[in-house]
This record gives C-alpha cells, sequence and structure tokens, in this order.
DNA sequence: GGTCGTTATGTTATGATATAACCCTTTAAA
DNA sequence: TTTAAAGGGTTATATCATAACATAACGACC
C-alpha cells in the first residue's frame, strides 16, 4: 500500500477504486459490517472521483438511483462511513471523500487543490509532533486529528 | 511570546486578551490596517474567551451594541479578522476564534476540548513534515494548512 | 418459525450556516 | 474637492445539516 494516493496524477482510476473496494470488503467481512445498498453505492460514488463531494451531490445521485430524496439519506450513509473509517468528512469544503486508506487507522491529512477541487489523502503515522508535544505537556489528550491543506497540484501549476 | 497558549488552564484572562490586543495595535500600526469599529469589537468579542464563537453569536452581541442586525455584517468583519491573521475559522466548530499569536505568521493547529468547547492554538512552525514531504515529491504546492485536533483537555478529563 | 428489540430507511419539517446583490456613506488619495 | 475604493448597512436567498417521526428489515433468541 502506496504511502500517498496522488489524486492528482492520472492513473488507472478504474483501477483505484476498485482496489480500495477490495479492501473494504475484507473490512466487512472482518468487522461485519452491515454495508447496505444506499451505504455501498454512496461509497461508490465518493469513489468515483478524487473529488470532495457534499452531501446533496450525494443525495441526487442516490435519488436518482432509486434510493430515497430526502437529505437524512444522504448523511446517515455519509455518516456511517465516516464513522468506520470508510470516508473522512472535509471540512473546508464542506464535503465528503472516500478513504484511500480503508482499515490502516490513521489520521487523515488532506491536500487540497483549489484549481481542480481534486483531493489526496496522505496516511499520516501519527499525530503532528508539535501539536502532540505541545497536547502532551498540557494534559490534553487527542482522540482525532485532521490536517486540510489548501493550495495548488502540479498540474495545474503547469496549466496556469 | 509562548508556544502555545494554554486556553484550559485557568489563568489571567484578562491580561491574557490585552496581550493579545496590545500585539495587534502593534500589526495595525505596522501594516496600515483599518481596524473600524465593527472590526475592532469582533476581535473584542472573539477574545473574550477561548472558545470559538458562530458568526451569529457574534452577530448578536454587535447587533446589541448597535453594529448592523444582518449576518453579512459579522461575516464581513470576521472574514476580514481572518484575511489580515488576526484570527482563524475552527471549521468543525463553524466558529471563529482569535488568533493567539498575530503576526506570527504561522499554520495554526489547534486542540479542541469536546467537554468545555474550547480551543488552544498552538503555532505550528511549518507544515507537517509527512504531509510537507509528500507534497513536494508530487509537486504540490501547499499555501495554508491547518489542524484541528478533537480531544480532552486535562481540567475535562479530571471532572469526568 | 414466530417474536421482539435493534438497526435501517424513508418521510416532513425546520434549524443553522453562509453569501449574493444592492445602496448609501466614509475614507484616502489624486 | 472630486473621485475611486473600501466599508457597512439592508433584503433576500442559497447552502448545509439535523430533529422527529413512521414503517420496514434484520438478527438473536426461545
Amino acid at each position: 500500500m502506496p504511502a500517498f494516493q496522488n489524486a492528482f496524477e492520472s492513473h488507472d482510476h478504474a483501477h483505484c477504486a476498485d482496489d480500495v473496494l477490495a479492501r473494504v470488503r475484507v473490512i466487512v467481512q472482518k468487522n461485519k459490517l452491515r454495508l447496505t445498498p444506499v451505504r455501498q453505492r454512496t461509497l461508490e460514488i465518493l469513489l468515483e472521483s478524487h473529488k470532495a463531494l457534499g452531501a446533496y451531490e450525494v443525495l441526487e445521485r442516490l435519488a436518482a438511483e432509486g434510493f430515497g430524496h430526502q437529505p437524512p439519506v444522504a448523511y446517515r450513509a455519509l455518516d456511517y462511513l465516516v464513522e468506520q473509517g470508510l470516508a473522512h468528512r472535509i471540512r473546508r469544503l464542506n464535503g465528503f471523500a472516500a478513504c484511500m486508506y480503508p482499515g490502516a487507522d490513521h489520521e487523515p491529512a488532506f491536500l487540497i487543490c483549489k484549481s481542480c477541487d481534486k483531493v489526496a489523502e496522505t496516511k499520516g503515522s501519527a499525530f503532528d509532533p508539535a501539536l502532540n508535544q505541545a497536547a502532551k505537556t498540557h494534559g490534553f489528550h487527542i482522540e482525532r486529528s485532521n490536517i486540510e491543506a489548501m493550495g495548488e497540484c502540479a498540474s495545474c501549476k503547469g496549466v496556469l
């Protein structure tokens, strides 16, 4: 498993997505998750691109495919995926993205390209050292953390 | 200037806030910022506590003090402060907090206590090493980044 | 195989957050 | 002192998210 899933370079995306799905299947088995049809499709929709999707975008897709038409349908599926570590919330974009390292139990970090809107995930091995140090010193217990970095990817830099 | 502003321990907050304001005054002078009444008050309101405030909470306060009553009043003041580096947006909380290190040009990192809702800012010296490395390797140019860590502060851990 | 508590999925309605567009006033610079 | 730019107020609306409730599906158990 690579340490960095480069969403920005062109790649065999079908393989890329299938690879994630294959790992998801293992986790589903192992943890006895109930990856129901809505949830499965929601994850697949997220995996179609490396962009973060808003809940309402996902909802549109789900509705078109015969699932419910109301916001909670999408939010529930998305929240479930996030809880199970199969997706992440990208707060800066009010959106969601499939986790590229399902099962790896990591603190996610994201590179977000302001030009093409794509999102790449890195699997940070641990909490940021400086932050971790500060937390330790003052007795703060970190449960979860995430990093969102805005910038521009190589492809877009070349274009502009 | 300390490397970590501990919002969670009891402290002389009036001094703490005044200290920040004093540094802000220097920056305002140096950069010829227009810290108008709404903006100044908005910053002061943020500085009253170590909690992140929603735009509508700020708005209520401003309205009560004779400023405008509509959302853009608060959002404009808050956005200005963020642009000038005098405040930060805490996305996880849909809120804003005064910057504790104005003028220090840093990538902020936050410890957010889930129990008392207070927010402490650390002045990360640079981008997260792992993320920075990934970005470099793939030619991604990071412009801004921030870290938001959820957890529980020492005071709240003691209580629970 | 029924039954029963739990989980899932759908609904309607509403809450919370954020911005667009417009108009007048203030500011600072020519 | 005119004038362009920035500020601050408004109304209206867009966008994002959840509360509360009803029915259906699941799965553990006797």
